[in-house]
Parts: structure tokens; sequence; C-alpha cells
DNA sequence: AAACTTACGTA
DNA sequence: CGTACGTAAGTTTT
């Protein structure tokens, strides 16, 4: 789900691209016993078929390849397989490999199914008697590279790790076989101090435990890896063997002939004669019928359709029918005349980004320009004159040079990295579908493409390329797949245009969304300073306390269990302690807070004290924890706004989520003195609106008693909680203000009388008797909900202040549980959306006037009604000024809007 | 490995 | 039987 929704732009529609695609040919090499073998470790023993057949080897190994196949989208394919234990190298050195355990029998058994698999996936399978399977990856590598191809190689065995060079990479697993590290040549410079043409004069020195080769005792990668530098190579090393000093060169000289024979071990093959070349690894496609048939017998559910939707033919065509790809003819811009070809372009031209995004910033390697019935352009940022360069960066930057994208937010920190700012973008067909389609999990613009102009984005098969094998012919041209994503783009904004325009929406886009969107990439790139030290003394602290916590509840228990596991404590609670049953859920009793919280009432037993006490601890660990590992190199936050996913209309914060640190507890309110100023800054300013969702609620209603309340100066539960319970202002008591509070709030989730019961321990009856007094009292509250409701109903869609639509089809539902639920969310919508909505101008007028009075200070964060400002040096009047001008007017109520204002070095001091 | 479930932090 | 989110950890499924 994340990876849909991250800012990630690919340059192909796969998820998460790491590195440029490029129009060569891409030929991934897999280890096919070493990737097995760490799946078959990898996976626990209980995944097998109803028949008993044991299936982690294979369910793991096919995933791993799902995933290659759709990140790295090769053009050719090929898995080698060891055959035999008996090789030159045992032959050589008989303990090659002797401390080897035998292959366990569940494993053996799943070699052949995972062959079978890849029979069906039309992927060449290659073993050869005395040969392992690394020798064979090795020599294809080189015909490939000197075929001109691109070389990824999957092996779990470092010795592959010589044959990384500009390329060839290995992709080697780091934790089980999803997560696979890219080694390329500045990657094993960096973890082992030498380039990867040296690593098996390393490896000899230092020796490979899994391979039972000893290395030189008392030499590990440090010492190899100094003495490789210094004489330049093994070889070298060795003539030289006499001139080290110290133990270690009494070592090395000891162990002259195990070095040897190990550097004559871990050398690769690279002559091997193989049955296949490289041109016959082309993927073909998928036998899909086949495909189909092996996931039966071996029981694929969800896999099957991951690797369906891999199939390299594109096979989706064979279920829904679509036009073919496209072809583009790629204007061939001559050095020096982009600035020209840019000046032509019209207002209709769509842009495509191709790079990565990391936390507030990420990089760009390639710009696509397109226009239907136009010209197309694949501009390469690596590629680039310096002219052209800034060419494109002055179009780019230029407000009035008009520009369509999908994700521009994404778009603007890609192209910061190149340093080029992005301006002038007119429509972004992401944030349009969002305000069309609220509810929507995902706007992939290749889902958007299929859905709106009824096409895949794809680009067409060359003609007569069918069965050739001329590599030359392979792959698409270069920069296709990015010009028909920047075509699409702009064939898809004229669609949403209209769509948009049906729903009212086109203010939202043009005078919300799209500015918002760069002023939210502009906090992105800021970030927020945390205070890693401060942070790393707290986790300690924390951490203590989870360890003091589990501590006495395993004393009172007389055993240890894991306290983060519901069901050991559901056996904890109610079996052996024979506690009274909490409310049911799916797999049995809830052990959620509030619960224990009442069972503590009931029993008084410490076992509950402790188990409470843990879980808050260890919730303020993980999220220091989380905190910590998102400190960005320049010590600052960078979290990522999502402006896409809450139906609402709200923001989220995600990588880290920085809208929900804890505030409730003084030991959470610790969390917030980690976020502090920034160097050359003078402090942090808050700002909040108070209660806004009521005064919307005023506003909305237009109930006299609610303004009235807003209008008195009186605290607004105690104002409203005098006329409910007809009491004087002066005389209502805490407990009656906070069944106010509760209940005024819980109006606007769609709160029922026994909800309300539930939250402030009372009988059913007596809150709907509160609930009838309030009713009473501020009937437009009334009158004005259950009308929202009967709008919906009747319109399908409810609506804020800005005319952001929500739809609810759900409202007309025969299930009465789907119903209900769209009905509270009916409620809501209007109010939580319009509060996002006034908060959305308020950034947008604060930025602006930011600007024009040309101040320093930044924006750094929003909460949902609050915003966080960083002060420059003599700007804290100007800031607050500024904050409470801009936020106290961004939308005109019929009750005033109240901002709260706080200031200090932390965002908690700085809180209110 | 991936999906699902529970729990819990914020507004 | 209260809306909107995101994250982590444990559990189950494949």
């Amino acid at each position: 789900m994340r990876a849909m929704l991250s800012g990630v732009t690919s340059t192909v529609p796969s998820r998460t691209p790491d590195k440029p695609s490029s129009g060569r040919p891409r030929l991934l090499l897999i280890d096919g016993h070493s990737m097995a073998y760490r799946a078959f470790y990898a996976l626990p023993d209980t995944l097998a078929t109803s028949s008993g057949q044991i299936t982690n080897a294979v369910y793991g190994f096919t995933s791993m390849l799902t995933n290659l196949l759709r990140d790295e989208q090769p053009t050719h394919l090929a898995v080698a397989f060891d055959a035999g234990r008996v090789t030159f190298r045992t032959e050589r050195f008989p303990e090659y490999k002797g401390t080897r355990l035998a292959t366990p029998d569940a494993f053996k058994g799943q070699v052949p199914l995972i062959k079978e698999v890849l029979d069906t996936l039309n992927v060449a399978s290659i073993e050869m008697a005395g040969i392992e399977a690394d020798d064979i990856l090795a020599t294809l590598a080189l015909q490939a590279k000197a075929a001109g191809m691109e070389v990824l190689v999957c092996s779990g065995d470092r010795d592959t790790l010589q044959l990384v060079n500009g390329d060839v990479t290995v992709l080697y697993p780091k934790k089980g076989v999803s997560e696979l590290a890219r080694m390329d040549p500045a990657a094993v410079e960096a973890k082992y101090g030498v380039p990867p043409e040296r690593y098996p004069d390393l490896a000899a020195l230092v020796g490979e435990t899994s391979d039972n080769l000893p290395g030189v005792p008392g030499v590990g990668p440090k010492t190899a890896a100094k003495w490789i530098t210094a004489h330049g190579g093994l070889a070298a090393l060795l003539d030289a063997a006499d001139e080290i000093k110290g133990k270690a060169g009494e070592s090395l000289r000891a162990h002259l002939d195990q070095v040897r024979v190990n550097r004559e071990l871990n050398a690769l093959l690279t002559d091997v004669e193989l049955p296949l070349g490289v041109a016959d690894l082309a993927l073909e496609g998928f036998d899909r019928e086949a495909v189909h048939l092996v996931s039966d017998t071996l029981q694929f559910g969800q896999l099957r359709d991951r690797l369906l939707a891999v199939d390299p033919s594109g096979a989706a065509v064979e279920e829904t029918p679509v036009a073919a790809g496209i072809e583009l003819d790629l204007a061939d811009v001559a050095p020096g005349a982009l600035g020209t070809w840019l000046a032509a372009r019209s207002e209709r031209v769509g842009v495509e980004v191709a790079g990565k995004t990391v936390a507030g910033g990420g990089d760009a390697w390639a710009v696509a320009v397109a226009e239907p019935g136009g010209e197309a352009a694949y501009l390469d940022l690596t590629q680039l004159g310096a002219d052209d360069e800034k060419a494109l960066a002055a179009w780019l930057a230029d407000p009035v040079a008009p520009k369509i994208l999908h994700g521009a937010k994404a778009a603007a920190h890609m192209l910061a990295a190149r340093n080029m700012d992005l301006a002038g973008v007119t429509f972004d067909t992401e944030l349009a579908a969002y305000l069309c389609y609220p509810d929507q999990r995902g706007y992939d613009l290749g889902d958007l493409a299929m859905r709106h102009l009824g096409r895949e984005l794809k680009v067409a098969e060359p003609d007569g390329a069918q069965g050739a094998l001329d590599l030359s012919l392979e792959g698409e041209a270069e920069g296709q797949a990015e010009a028909v994503r920047a075509h699409g783009v702009a064939e898809l904004a004229t669609a949403l245009e209209g769509e948009l325009a049906d729903r009212g929406a086109t203010h939202l886009l043009d005078d919300v969304e799209l500015p918002l969107s760069g002023v939210l990439a502009r906090m992105e790139r800021i970030g927020i300073a945390a205070d890693t030290e401060y942070l790393t003394g707290l986790e300690r602290q924390f951490a203590e306390g989870v360890a003091d916590a589990a501590a006495e509840a395993y004393a009172v228990i007389g055993r240890e269990v894991n306290l983060g596991s519901p069901k050991q404590l559901q056996e904890v609670l109610f079996d052996q302690l024979g506690m009274p049953k909490t409310k049911k859920i799916k797999t049995g009793y809830t052990t959620d807070a509030a619960s224990l919280q009442d069972l503590f009432v009931k029993t008084e037993h410490p076992f509950l004290a402790h188990l409470l006490a843990h879980r808050d601890v260890s919730r303020l660990r993980t999220t220091v924890e989380g905190l910590l590992r998102s400190v960005a190199p320049d010590g600052r936050i960078h979290t990522t706004f999502q402006q896409t996913i809450a139906a609402t209309g709200r923001l989220s914060s995600t990588d880290p989520n920085l809208q929900n640190i804890p505030i409730r507890t003084e030991a959470g309110r610790q969390i917030r003195r980690a976020f502090q100023v920034g160097a050359g800054y003078e402090s942090l300013l808050t700002a909040d609106y108070s209660q806004i969702e009521m005064r919307i609620m005023a506003h909305l209603s237009g109930d006299v008693g609610l303004i009235a309340a807003f209008n008195s100066g009186e605290d607004l539960h105690r104002y409203v909680g005098s006329r409910v319970f007809e009491v004087a202002p002066a005389d209502v008591t805490p407990e009656m203000r906070s069944k106010i509070k509760a209940m005024s709030y819980g109006l606007a989730y769609g709160l029922s009388a026994f909800g309300l019961s539930q939250q402030l321990n009372i009988a059913t009856g007596e809150a709907q008797t509160l609930m009838d007094d309030y009713f009473e009292r501020f009937g437009g509250v009334r009158d004005y909900l259950s009308g929202v409701v009967e709008e919906a109903r009747a319109t399908g869609y409810t609506a804020t202040i800005l005319g952001r639509r929500r739809y609810l089809p759900d409202l007309t539902s025969d299930n009465r549980q789907r119903r209900q639920m769209a009905e509270r969310m009916a409620l809501n919508a209007p109010i939580q959306g319009s509060a996002a909505d006034i908060i959305k101008l308020a950034m947008l007028k604060v930025q602006h006037e930011l600007d024009t009075r040309g101040l320093s200070s930044r924006l750094l964060l929003q909460v949902h009604d609050e915003l966080v400002i960083e002060v420059a040096p003599g700007e804290r009047a100007a800031a607050e000024d500024v904050l409470r001008s801009q936020m106290g007017a961004a939308f005109v109520l019929n009750v005033p809007l109240d901002v709260s204002v706080g200031t200090g070095s932390t965002w908690h001091e700085a809180g209110h």
C-alpha cells in the first residue's frame, strides 16, 4: 500500500525503481540454489500445501523473482543451479565446502518444483555437471557485458562480488530474500575497502567460513584491505610477504599456501561452455495456462496474481482488450536548441520526471516532455549540455510556461536535486483525481490512464522484432516509456479537467491543492531539527522502563510471556488468572487499554497495572526509535505530507508521521522536547485554531445558541453546559463540563447514546437524556445533522465550505452496518473537511505573507489545526502577526476563528 | 514473504 | 454501537 501511495515517480510503471531504466537490454542472473536456500531458512516450514508438500522455498523464491521482475524490469533472465557436490574445486581442495551439512530433504524436494515454476515462465534453468551456479553466472555476465547489456546478478555468494563493474551489479540478500543490497562498484568499495576486482584477493586472505576455506589467522577484512591497497593486489603482496611486519605478517607467511589455494578456488570461471547464449535468454512471456496449473498444485493464491501481473508479454491484454501501446517519435533536439524547442510547446504539455524521491528530497535523471498531437522529447539530465540544461531549468522554473504533471510535489523534490525549480504547473493529474475520487486508495498514473483513457500506458512493440535475437532490437528505445507517460499525463489532464468541472472542484485544484503542493514541498525539504542525543537518552530511559515493567509483570504471574502478544495475554488474563471476559473480538477477547483499565477497577490485580505501564512505555520507546531512524544527515526530520490520502481533505504525514507525536501524558510530552529550533533560527512558533470543528458546526448549523456561545467570551463547554444543565455558567462542575465536551465532539463523529454512555461510563439512559437535553437547547445542531445525512442521501455526496465533495454511495445500502457507517461519515466529512479547507487556505496565506514581507521565517509542520513555524532572528513579532492575521482571516465564518500562539525553543515549549 | 489483526498515538 | 489517519508488532496464511 505504501509503495503505491508514496511519492515515488517511476520511470516505468513499476513501484520503486532504484535505477534509471534505459533502452539497453538488461540481463538478470539468479543463483537459484543460493536464493532458494535463503528462502527455505527465512520462511517457516508450516508453509505447505494441504497434501503436505512443504513449499517455503518455492514460495519464497518465486516471490523474490516476482519482485525482481517488477522492480528491475529485466529484458533477459536466467537461473543457474549447482549440479552435484563434485566440482573442480573439491578435486583441487577436498575440504572445500566440507563443513556443509547435508541438504535437508525438505529443501531438495523443492528444487524440481522451482524449475517447474521457471518452466512455466519460459525462463531458462541452467545447470552443468561439475560446475557451480556462480561459474555459470560469471560466464554469462561476461558474455552479456560484451554484448552491451546491463547485468544484475542475484546471489547470496559473496564470490560474485568480483563480477561487479560499471555494467554489472550484484543484488546481495541482506535479510531473508526480500531485502537486497545493490552492490555496485562504489558499494563494494565502501563495504570492503577494495574495488570489486580485488575482492577475491581480500577473501583469499580473510577466508570464507561457508566454503570451509580458512583465512590467515589474525587477519580480518580491514588488515587485508590495507595490505591489498598498499601492494596493489594479492600477487604483489605475496611476493612481498617477507617484508610484512608484526604478528599478522608472521601469520601470513605461515599460511601462504592456503591463501594461494583460496585465491584459486574463489576465482569464478568465465569460460564455461554453456548450452545457451545470452541472446537465448530473452524474456518472451509466460505460459499463462501452465502458471495457473502450477499455482493450483502449489496452492499459490495472491502470489499467482502477483506473478501474472509481471508477465513480460503484458498479457493483461487477454483479459481486458485495450488499444495497443503507442510509439512516440522523439524529437532529436540539436545541442543548444532545447530552449527554442521548449519555447514552442503549447499549454497542453505533459512533463514526466524520472528519478526517485527520498524524505524531503530525491534525485532526477531524466525529464520527458510530450504534447498530444505534437512533439515529444526525452532529456537525459546526465547527458545534457550546459546550455540546454540552463534552458531546461529556466523553462521548468518559468511560472508562465504551463506544464502538466502527475504528482508535482515529488517531481519538484527530484528536480531540486539537480538545482532545478518547478513552477508554472497548471494541472496535476494526481491531485485532480484525488479531488474527483477522494475515497480511492491510490492514483497510479497507469491505473488512471486505463480507467479514464481506456488504454494502457505502454510502449508499442517494435514491428518485426518478434523472434529476433539481435540484441540491438531488444528493449524499447531509450526514453519511450517516460515520453509515453508524459504524453499520457497531458491526455489524462484533459479528461480529468472535465470531471473536475462537473464536480465544481476546479477552483479547489487551482486555488488550493495545486499551490499548496508547492508549500508542502518547501516544508518537507526544510524538515524540523531533532536533538538526537536527547532522543538517544530518552530511548534508554524508556527501554529501562520497559524492562522494569516487564520484570514486575513477570514476577506477579510467575512466568515470562510476550507482553506484546494479545494472544499470550489472553491466556494469562482469562485462563491463568481467570479474569472476567472483555469485549469479544475476532481472535477472542480484547486486551486493549480501556478494557484492561476496566479489569483493573474490577480486580485490582497488580499484573494489570504493570501491563498497562509496559504498554505505555514500550509505545513511547517505539516512537522514539522511529524518530531516531528518521533523522536525516542534516540533523532534521523530513516528513512527507500526503495530499491525496484522507477522504475528508485532510493531509496526512508519513515517514515518519509527525501528526501523532504524543502530547497527552507527561512522558509523551518529553518526546516533543526533541523537536527544536534549528541552527540560525530564533525559536519555534506554534499556532492553533481553538475548537475549530465546533466553530464549523456553529457556522454550518447556524444554531443561534452555539453562535452565541462563541461570541460570549465564556468557555465553550461551560457555556453549553450551563444551558443543557440549566445552571449558571459558574455552577457548571468539572464533571458536567467534561460530559458536555465529550458530547459536543461526539456529535461531529455521529456518536450514539450507547457510545456516549461507554465513553463516560454512565448508563445508556443517562446518556440518552443528556443528548435529548442537548438537542433541546441546540435544536439548530440537531436539524443540521439530520439535514446533512438527508441531503447526502439525495445527492450522493457531502460537501465542505469550499465545495470539496465526498461521495457516499453506501448511504442507500441495504446492509444496515454499511449504511450506518456511511451516515457517520456523512456527519463528519463536512466538519472535518471544512476544517481541512480552512487550514489549507491559512497555509497558503501564511506562506504568501511571509514571502511578501520578505521574512525568512518558515513553515515546518501542519497538524490538522496547528501550524509550526521556525522563526528567523528578529522576526518573532512579525511571524506571530503573520500567523494570527492570516490564520484568523483564512475564511469568514459566522463565528470568529480564534488562534492561540505559543513560542519556545522546542515544540514542547512552544505548545500550549 | 506477505497479508491480516490488534493496539494506540494524534486531530 | 465515534470520524480521519500511520506505524509497529504479533499472528496467520500461503
